[in-house]
DNA sequence: ATAAACCCTAAACTATGGTTTAGTGCAAAC
DNA sequence: GTTTGCACTAAACCATAGTTTAGGGTTTAT
């Protein structure tokens, strides 16, 4: 017989809240998870297929009403896969903008924390502070 | 003369709206702009490296309660260089963690992207669509 | 057969990070 | 000297992404 996942199950796999699933769902983002005849959510194993790629879209930034969109394009199937390839390329682009801005600021983190760590830093922390004052000083702020 | 600059000139140099600096402002990411006689905010060149600090710190996704506790540091003095660090080093861990994240959720954009790229794309989606279509009929869902 | 553990929806609420508006003052160009 | 542009505050408003609450069924173990 085919497993079948419980809200909790999914939850529990992806690290997300039983409520953040019902809130995706009803954003749209699950709309080919079934539901028992109870009115239960019963998750297959390629749902969980695609929860991942919205887990995926969502950790890289992608907005909710933008993943929606994707979703709607695999809904509609096969004849949508330019539009679908168009919209992750487009994501794509910005993931790796996103990655750019993330590791050149992590290089100023690193230069800020080096600072610290050197012998003189509280003399140069004090000389530095005490040149914005006489800036200021000189400014009459 | 030292020069000086208007709001107006910050928010273009850092790419940021006027209201958004007199937000952060308020919630204490700048305590260390003066203002003129008339109550302008008057930033030397000294306030715009800070800044950068700032909007780096923002950039990598702190929260801006926690800019504001780097930033009081910053105000103490000498004194604060250790809980400086010890607080940049913290962060600087979580943005590893996130450019992790970010680069596994890449790869797996990417394995989509060529899955669309591939000459039978339009086969291998509709032979999946099937499966997902039988796996819900077997389960009568 | 009943308690405990699950599931459901709808709607209100929250947190975060801003933006917009209203009313007012200052500065500089014409 | 007045119009135009820029500055200020306070407070209301907004978008996004959830979380919480209230009220009510279902399933499972005892």
């Amino acid at each position: 017989m085919l497993k079948t996942y419980s809200i909790k199950e999914v939850a529990q796999k992806f690290d997300l809240s039983i409520s953040t699933i019902r809130y995706y769902d009803k954003r749209g983002l699950l709309p080919f998870v079934a539901k028992n005849k109870s009115g239960y959510r019963v998750f297959t194993e390629t749902d969980l297929n695609l929860i991942k790629t919205v887990v995926c879209l969502k950790n890289t930034g992608m907005a909710i009403k933008n993943i929606q969109k994707y979703i709607q394009l695999v809904m509609q199937g096969p004849d949508s896969i330019e539009q679908r390839k168009q919209l992750l390329e487009l994501h794509k682009q910005q993931v790796i903008q996103k990655q750019k801005l993330l590791s050149e600021n992590l290089q100023e983190i690193n230069f800020k924390i080096n600072k610290y760590n050197s012998k003189n830093a509280k003399e140069v922390i004090k000389t530095e502070l005490a040149y914005v004052l006489a800036e200021k000083k000189e400014l009459k702020l």
